[in-house]
DNA sequence: AGTTAGTATGTTATATTATTTCAATAGGAG
DNA sequence: CTCCTATTGAAATAATATAACATACTAACT
Protein backbone atom coordinates (compact mmCIF):
# COMPACT_ATOMS: atom_id res chain seq x y z
CA UNK A 1 0.00 0.00 0.00
CA UNK A 2 1.25 3.49 -0.82
CA UNK A 3 1.18 6.94 0.03
CA UNK A 4 -1.71 7.52 -2.36
CA UNK A 5 -3.85 5.52 -0.65
CA UNK A 6 -3.64 6.19 2.84
CA UNK A 7 -6.58 3.99 3.31
CA UNK A 8 -5.49 2.06 6.75
CA UNK A 9 -2.33 4.07 7.43
CA UNK A 10 -2.90 2.74 10.98
CA UNK A 11 -1.89 -1.09 9.76
CA UNK A 12 1.42 0.60 7.76
CA UNK A 13 4.85 0.96 9.28
CA UNK A 14 5.21 4.75 8.38
CA UNK A 15 7.08 7.70 9.77
CA UNK A 16 4.93 8.87 12.69
CA UNK A 17 6.42 11.82 13.45
CA UNK A 18 6.04 12.93 9.59
CA UNK A 19 2.67 11.80 9.75
CA UNK A 20 1.97 13.95 12.78
CA UNK A 21 3.72 16.63 11.12
CA UNK A 22 2.04 16.64 8.00
CA UNK A 23 -1.88 16.83 9.40
CA UNK A 24 -1.08 19.70 12.02
CA UNK A 25 -0.18 21.40 8.86
CA UNK A 26 -2.75 20.04 6.77
CA UNK A 27 -5.32 21.30 10.20
CA UNK A 28 -3.46 24.72 10.48
CA UNK A 29 -3.82 25.58 6.89
CA UNK A 30 -7.58 24.25 6.41
CA UNK A 31 -7.99 26.56 9.95
CA UNK A 32 -7.31 29.63 8.49
CA UNK A 33 -8.87 28.75 4.96
CA UNK A 34 -11.89 28.35 6.71
CA UNK A 35 -11.36 31.23 9.41
CA UNK A 36 -11.72 28.38 11.83
CA UNK A 37 -10.02 29.18 15.48
CA UNK A 38 -7.06 26.84 16.02
CA UNK A 39 -6.82 27.66 19.80
CA UNK A 40 -4.15 25.97 22.07
CA UNK A 41 -6.23 23.67 23.15
CA UNK A 42 -8.12 22.75 20.42
CA UNK A 43 -4.59 22.06 18.98
CA UNK A 44 -3.29 19.95 21.38
CA UNK A 45 -6.47 17.61 21.16
CA UNK A 46 -5.59 17.72 17.90
CA UNK A 47 -2.22 16.77 18.49
CA UNK A 48 -2.63 13.87 21.41
CA UNK A 49 -5.13 12.55 18.64
CA UNK A 50 -2.67 12.42 16.26
CA UNK A 51 0.03 10.94 18.58
CA UNK A 52 -1.77 7.63 18.36
CA UNK A 53 -3.53 5.34 15.64
CA UNK A 54 -6.13 4.43 18.53
CA UNK A 55 -8.66 5.62 20.17
CA UNK A 56 -8.87 8.01 23.37
CA UNK A 57 -11.50 8.76 25.37
CA UNK A 58 -12.42 12.40 26.40
CA UNK A 59 -10.77 12.01 29.70
CA UNK A 60 -8.08 10.14 28.61
CA UNK A 61 -7.55 13.43 26.59
CA UNK A 62 -8.32 15.50 29.56
CA UNK A 63 -5.48 13.65 31.88
CA UNK A 64 -3.34 14.32 29.20
CA UNK A 65 -4.25 18.88 29.01
CA UNK A 66 -3.78 18.38 32.63
CA UNK A 67 -0.10 16.87 32.08
CA UNK A 68 0.48 19.38 29.46
CA UNK A 69 -0.55 22.47 31.92
CA UNK A 70 -4.29 22.42 30.32
CA UNK A 71 -7.16 23.29 32.71
CA UNK A 72 -8.55 19.99 33.10
CA UNK A 73 -12.07 19.78 33.37
CA UNK A 74 -14.75 17.99 31.32
CA UNK A 75 -16.03 20.36 28.84
CA UNK A 76 -12.41 21.72 28.01
CA UNK A 77 -12.07 18.16 26.31
CA UNK A 78 -15.75 17.87 24.79
CA UNK A 79 -15.56 21.52 23.17
CA UNK A 80 -12.30 21.11 21.48
CA UNK A 81 -13.63 17.18 20.84
CA UNK A 82 -16.63 18.54 19.70
CA UNK A 83 -15.11 21.41 17.31
CA UNK A 84 -12.64 18.79 16.03
CA UNK A 85 -15.25 16.03 15.21
CA UNK A 86 -17.78 19.10 13.98
CA UNK A 87 -15.12 20.24 11.24
CA UNK A 88 -13.73 16.96 10.24
CA UNK A 89 -10.64 16.77 12.09
CA UNK A 90 -11.48 13.72 13.92
CA UNK A 91 -14.34 11.13 14.15
CA UNK A 92 -16.06 9.72 17.40
CA UNK A 93 -16.19 5.98 17.99
CA UNK A 94 -19.52 5.48 18.91
CA UNK A 95 -18.87 2.04 20.22
CA UNK A 96 -15.52 2.72 22.24
CA UNK A 97 -16.89 6.40 23.08
CA UNK A 98 -13.45 7.51 22.06
CA UNK A 99 -12.19 9.80 19.56
CA UNK A 100 -9.49 9.80 16.65
CA UNK A 101 -7.89 12.23 14.12
CA UNK A 102 -9.46 11.61 10.82
CA UNK A 103 -6.92 10.25 8.55
CA UNK A 104 -8.43 12.22 5.46
CA UNK A 105 -9.35 16.13 6.87
CA UNK A 106 -10.34 18.19 4.58
CA UNK A 107 -11.89 15.57 2.04
CA UNK A 108 -15.84 14.75 2.50
CA UNK A 109 -16.14 11.54 3.65
CA UNK A 110 -18.26 8.95 4.98
CA UNK A 111 -15.55 6.88 7.07
CA UNK A 112 -15.57 3.54 7.97
CA UNK A 113 -13.05 1.94 11.10
CA UNK A 114 -11.48 -1.58 11.68
CA UNK A 115 -10.96 -1.61 15.26
CA UNK A 116 -8.83 -4.03 17.04
CA UNK A 117 -10.40 -5.24 19.74
CA UNK A 118 -6.72 -6.68 21.47
CA UNK A 119 -4.78 -3.26 20.65
CA UNK A 120 -7.35 -0.92 20.37
CA UNK A 121 -5.66 0.16 17.00
CA UNK A 122 -8.09 1.89 14.69
CA UNK A 123 -7.92 2.81 11.37
CA UNK A 124 -9.55 4.11 8.89
CA UNK A 125 -11.21 3.84 5.03
CA UNK A 126 -13.44 5.64 3.11
CA UNK A 127 -17.11 4.71 2.04
CA UNK A 128 -17.89 7.56 0.33
CA UNK A 129 -19.75 5.16 -2.16
CA UNK A 130 -22.85 4.25 -0.42
CA UNK A 131 -22.05 0.84 -2.02
CA UNK A 132 -18.55 -0.28 -1.20
CA UNK A 133 -16.92 -3.39 -0.18
CA UNK A 134 -15.44 -3.04 3.82
CA UNK A 135 -13.86 -7.00 3.70
CA UNK A 136 -12.04 -6.33 0.63
CA UNK A 137 -10.11 -3.71 2.15
CA UNK A 138 -10.15 -5.86 5.50
CA UNK A 139 -8.36 -8.47 3.59
CA UNK A 140 -6.09 -5.89 2.43
CA UNK A 141 -4.60 -4.85 5.34
CA UNK A 142 -4.70 -8.37 6.94
CA UNK A 143 -7.77 -7.12 9.14
CA UNK A 144 -9.97 -9.70 10.39
CA UNK A 145 -14.11 -8.52 10.71
CA UNK A 146 -15.88 -10.48 13.55
CA UNK A 147 -19.05 -8.24 13.77
CA UNK A 148 -19.70 -4.50 12.20
CA UNK A 149 -22.02 -2.11 12.45
CA UNK A 150 -23.71 0.15 10.43
CA UNK A 151 -25.37 3.00 11.66
CA UNK A 152 -27.31 5.51 9.22
CA UNK A 153 -28.56 8.80 10.72
CA UNK A 154 -31.15 10.67 8.61
CA UNK A 155 -35.00 11.23 8.05
CA UNK A 156 -37.28 8.57 7.56
CA UNK A 157 -40.13 9.68 4.74
CA UNK A 158 -43.03 10.70 7.16
CA UNK A 159 -40.48 13.08 8.91
CA UNK A 160 -38.94 14.60 5.71
CA UNK A 161 -42.25 15.48 4.27
CA UNK A 162 -43.53 17.43 8.13
CA UNK A 163 -40.08 19.49 7.37
CA UNK A 164 -41.08 20.13 3.56
CA UNK B 1 -42.62 -3.76 0.59
CA UNK B 2 -44.03 -7.47 1.82
CA UNK B 3 -44.28 -9.45 4.62
CA UNK B 4 -41.45 -11.39 2.85
CA UNK B 5 -39.21 -8.22 2.61
CA UNK B 6 -38.97 -7.36 6.19
CA UNK B 7 -36.33 -4.86 5.72
CA UNK B 8 -37.94 -1.94 7.08
CA UNK B 9 -40.83 -2.79 8.94
CA UNK B 10 -40.80 -0.30 11.35
CA UNK B 11 -41.46 2.11 8.47
CA UNK B 12 -43.95 0.07 6.63
CA UNK B 13 -47.86 0.46 8.23
CA UNK B 14 -48.47 -2.82 9.79
CA UNK B 15 -50.58 -4.65 13.03
CA UNK B 16 -48.16 -3.85 15.60
CA UNK B 17 -49.89 -6.32 17.80
CA UNK B 18 -49.23 -9.31 15.61
CA UNK B 19 -45.84 -8.04 15.20
CA UNK B 20 -45.24 -7.89 18.86
CA UNK B 21 -46.76 -11.96 19.54
CA UNK B 22 -45.47 -13.50 16.60
CA UNK B 23 -42.07 -12.32 17.73
CA UNK B 24 -42.73 -13.23 21.58
CA UNK B 25 -43.68 -16.47 20.11
CA UNK B 26 -40.57 -16.73 18.05
CA UNK B 27 -38.08 -16.08 21.23
CA UNK B 28 -39.97 -18.39 22.82
CA UNK B 29 -39.66 -20.87 20.99
CA UNK B 30 -35.64 -20.35 20.37
CA UNK B 31 -35.01 -19.76 23.85
CA UNK B 32 -36.65 -23.39 24.76
CA UNK B 33 -34.85 -24.64 21.58
CA UNK B 34 -31.28 -23.18 22.97
CA UNK B 35 -32.20 -24.02 26.68
CA UNK B 36 -32.33 -20.73 27.40
CA UNK B 37 -33.95 -19.24 29.86
CA UNK B 38 -36.52 -16.09 29.25
CA UNK B 39 -37.42 -15.37 32.58
CA UNK B 40 -39.81 -12.62 33.40
CA UNK B 41 -37.88 -9.72 33.66
CA UNK B 42 -35.80 -10.73 30.18
CA UNK B 43 -39.60 -11.22 28.62
CA UNK B 44 -40.65 -7.76 30.06
CA UNK B 45 -37.83 -6.10 28.82
CA UNK B 46 -38.33 -7.40 25.22
CA UNK B 47 -41.77 -6.97 25.22
CA UNK B 48 -41.24 -3.41 25.99
CA UNK B 49 -38.51 -3.45 23.09
CA UNK B 50 -40.98 -4.96 20.59
CA UNK B 51 -43.65 -2.36 21.53
CA UNK B 52 -42.11 0.28 19.61
CA UNK B 53 -39.78 0.47 16.54
CA UNK B 54 -37.65 2.98 18.53
CA UNK B 55 -34.24 2.90 20.48
CA UNK B 56 -34.90 2.91 24.05
CA UNK B 57 -32.23 3.59 26.51
CA UNK B 58 -31.71 1.89 29.69
CA UNK B 59 -32.80 3.74 32.24
CA UNK B 60 -36.06 3.85 29.85
CA UNK B 61 -36.36 0.48 30.31
CA UNK B 62 -35.71 0.75 33.69
CA UNK B 63 -38.23 3.22 34.63
CA UNK B 64 -41.29 0.71 32.98
CA UNK B 65 -39.65 -1.88 34.53
CA UNK B 66 -40.53 -0.07 38.12
CA UNK B 67 -44.06 0.85 36.07
CA UNK B 68 -44.73 -2.98 35.71
CA UNK B 69 -43.59 -3.85 39.07
CA UNK B 70 -40.15 -5.61 38.81
CA UNK B 71 -37.02 -4.14 40.36
CA UNK B 72 -35.58 -0.94 39.06
CA UNK B 73 -31.92 -1.21 40.01
CA UNK B 74 -29.33 -0.38 36.85
CA UNK B 75 -28.50 -3.88 36.46
CA UNK B 76 -31.62 -5.18 35.92
CA UNK B 77 -32.01 -3.80 32.62
CA UNK B 78 -28.76 -4.12 31.88
CA UNK B 79 -28.45 -7.53 32.49
CA UNK B 80 -31.34 -8.29 30.55
CA UNK B 81 -30.24 -6.30 27.56
CA UNK B 82 -26.89 -8.34 27.59
CA UNK B 83 -28.81 -11.51 27.12
CA UNK B 84 -30.89 -10.06 24.65
CA UNK B 85 -28.25 -8.72 22.65
CA UNK B 86 -26.07 -11.61 23.15
CA UNK B 87 -28.66 -14.40 21.81
CA UNK B 88 -29.54 -12.09 19.12
CA UNK B 89 -33.22 -10.60 20.42
CA UNK B 90 -31.93 -7.06 20.39
CA UNK B 91 -29.26 -4.57 19.26
CA UNK B 92 -27.56 -2.05 20.93
CA UNK B 93 -27.68 1.17 19.08
CA UNK B 94 -24.14 2.49 20.13
CA UNK B 95 -24.91 6.13 18.32
CA UNK B 96 -28.17 6.50 20.51
CA UNK B 97 -26.91 4.62 23.55
CA UNK B 98 -29.93 2.85 23.13
CA UNK B 99 -31.20 -0.44 22.69
CA UNK B 100 -34.06 -1.72 19.59
CA UNK B 101 -35.74 -5.49 19.25
CA UNK B 102 -34.44 -7.41 16.29
CA UNK B 103 -36.46 -7.17 13.21
CA UNK B 104 -34.56 -10.78 11.98
CA UNK B 105 -34.19 -12.35 15.28
CA UNK B 106 -32.72 -15.97 15.09
CA UNK B 107 -31.14 -15.67 11.93
CA UNK B 108 -27.30 -14.87 11.91
CA UNK B 109 -26.76 -11.33 10.99
CA UNK B 110 -25.09 -8.47 10.48
CA UNK B 111 -27.58 -5.36 10.72
CA UNK B 112 -27.26 -1.91 9.80
CA UNK B 113 -30.05 0.72 10.65
CA UNK B 114 -31.65 3.70 9.77
CA UNK B 115 -32.33 5.75 12.40
CA UNK B 116 -34.81 9.23 12.12
CA UNK B 117 -32.78 12.09 13.80
CA UNK B 118 -36.69 13.50 14.24
CA UNK B 119 -38.49 10.44 15.18
CA UNK B 120 -36.15 8.00 16.72
CA UNK B 121 -37.67 5.57 14.70
CA UNK B 122 -34.81 3.24 14.17
CA UNK B 123 -35.44 0.75 10.96
CA UNK B 124 -33.37 -2.35 11.01
CA UNK B 125 -32.03 -4.03 7.66
CA UNK B 126 -29.55 -6.63 6.59
CA UNK B 127 -26.28 -6.19 5.36
CA UNK B 128 -25.12 -9.91 5.30
CA UNK B 129 -23.10 -9.83 2.74
CA UNK B 130 -19.92 -7.77 3.13
CA UNK B 131 -21.02 -5.40 0.26
CA UNK B 132 -24.25 -4.57 0.21
CA UNK B 133 -26.12 -1.54 -0.75
CA UNK B 134 -27.93 0.24 2.01
CA UNK B 135 -28.58 3.29 -0.08
CA UNK B 136 -30.77 1.36 -2.19
CA UNK B 137 -32.38 0.06 0.69
CA UNK B 138 -33.07 3.78 2.15
CA UNK B 139 -34.68 4.75 -0.89
CA UNK B 140 -37.04 1.72 -1.49
CA UNK B 141 -38.16 3.13 2.32
CA UNK B 142 -38.03 6.97 1.43
CA UNK B 143 -35.37 6.92 4.23
CA UNK B 144 -32.69 9.93 3.66
CA UNK B 145 -29.21 9.48 4.92
CA UNK B 146 -27.43 12.50 5.95
CA UNK B 147 -24.51 10.84 7.99
CA UNK B 148 -23.45 6.80 8.10
CA UNK B 149 -21.24 5.30 10.36
CA UNK B 150 -19.80 1.98 10.06
CA UNK B 151 -17.23 0.59 12.37
CA UNK B 152 -16.01 -3.12 12.36
CA UNK B 153 -14.87 -4.48 15.15
CA UNK B 154 -12.20 -7.43 14.77
CA UNK B 155 -8.22 -8.43 15.30
CA UNK B 156 -5.57 -6.69 12.90
CA UNK B 157 -2.75 -8.36 11.16
CA UNK B 158 -0.09 -8.60 14.09
CA UNK B 159 -2.66 -9.10 16.96
CA UNK B 160 -4.19 -12.23 15.03
CA UNK B 161 -0.29 -13.75 14.22
CA UNK B 162 0.35 -13.58 17.93
CA UNK B 163 -3.09 -15.16 19.01
CA UNK B 164 -2.48 -17.98 16.67
C1' DA C 1 -35.50 -35.91 48.95
C1' DG C 2 -30.51 -34.06 49.38
C1' DT C 3 -26.37 -32.17 47.24
C1' DT C 4 -24.12 -29.58 44.22
C1' DA C 5 -22.89 -26.70 40.26
C1' DG C 6 -24.32 -23.31 37.50
C1' DT C 7 -27.29 -19.55 36.39
C1' DA C 8 -29.96 -15.65 37.66
C1' DT C 9 -31.36 -11.93 40.81
C1' DG C 10 -31.08 -8.50 44.83
C1' DT C 11 -28.65 -4.76 46.59
C1' DT C 12 -25.39 -1.21 47.38
C1' DA C 13 -22.01 1.37 45.75
C1' DT C 14 -19.32 3.45 42.36
C1' DA C 15 -17.19 4.19 37.74
C1' DT C 16 -17.43 6.35 33.34
C1' DT C 17 -19.10 9.43 29.97
C1' DA C 18 -21.27 13.80 28.94
C1' DT C 19 -23.89 18.15 29.58
C1' DT C 20 -25.85 22.34 31.77
C1' DT C 21 -25.25 26.76 33.42
C1' DC C 22 -23.51 31.12 34.17
C1' DA C 23 -19.63 34.16 34.68
C1' DA C 24 -15.33 35.94 32.68
C1' DT C 25 -12.39 36.97 28.83
C1' DA C 26 -10.55 37.71 24.32
C1' DG C 27 -10.63 39.06 19.29
C1' DG C 28 -12.80 41.39 15.36
C1' DA C 29 -16.08 44.56 12.95
C1' DG C 30 -17.83 48.88 12.77
C1' DC D 1 -13.49 52.59 21.69
C1' DT D 2 -17.57 49.81 21.84
C1' DC D 3 -20.38 46.23 20.69
C1' DC D 4 -20.80 41.52 19.23
C1' DT D 5 -19.53 36.92 19.01
C1' DA D 6 -16.68 33.10 20.02
C1' DT D 7 -14.11 31.03 23.43
C1' DT D 8 -12.79 29.69 28.01
C1' DG D 9 -13.27 29.16 33.25
C1' DA D 10 -15.54 26.98 36.80
C1' DA D 11 -18.88 24.37 39.52
C1' DA D 12 -22.33 21.35 39.52
C1' DT D 13 -24.90 17.61 37.91
C1' DA D 14 -26.95 14.42 34.45
C1' DA D 15 -26.83 10.15 31.94
C1' DT D 16 -24.90 5.80 31.06
C1' DA D 17 -22.77 1.62 32.76
C1' DT D 18 -20.29 -1.67 35.80
C1' DA D 19 -18.27 -3.88 40.09
C1' DA D 20 -18.81 -6.66 43.86
C1' DC D 21 -20.81 -9.68 46.82
C1' DA D 22 -24.77 -11.86 48.89
C1' DT D 23 -28.86 -14.58 48.04
C1' DA D 24 -31.99 -17.49 45.54
C1' DC D 25 -33.38 -20.38 42.05
C1' DT D 26 -32.92 -24.41 38.66
C1' DA D 27 -31.54 -28.49 36.89
C1' DA D 28 -29.15 -32.59 37.11
C1' DC D 29 -27.24 -36.14 39.57
C1' DT D 30 -27.15 -39.38 43.72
Amino acid sequence: MSEENPVSIAFEQHNHDACLNKAMLNAEEHCHKRKLQLTPARRKVLELLLQEHRALGAYDILDLLREAGFNSQPPVAYRALDFLVENGFAHKIERLNAFVACALPGTVHSPAFMICRQCDIVAETQSSSSDFDLSANADASGFKIEQTIVEAKGLCQSCAEIEN
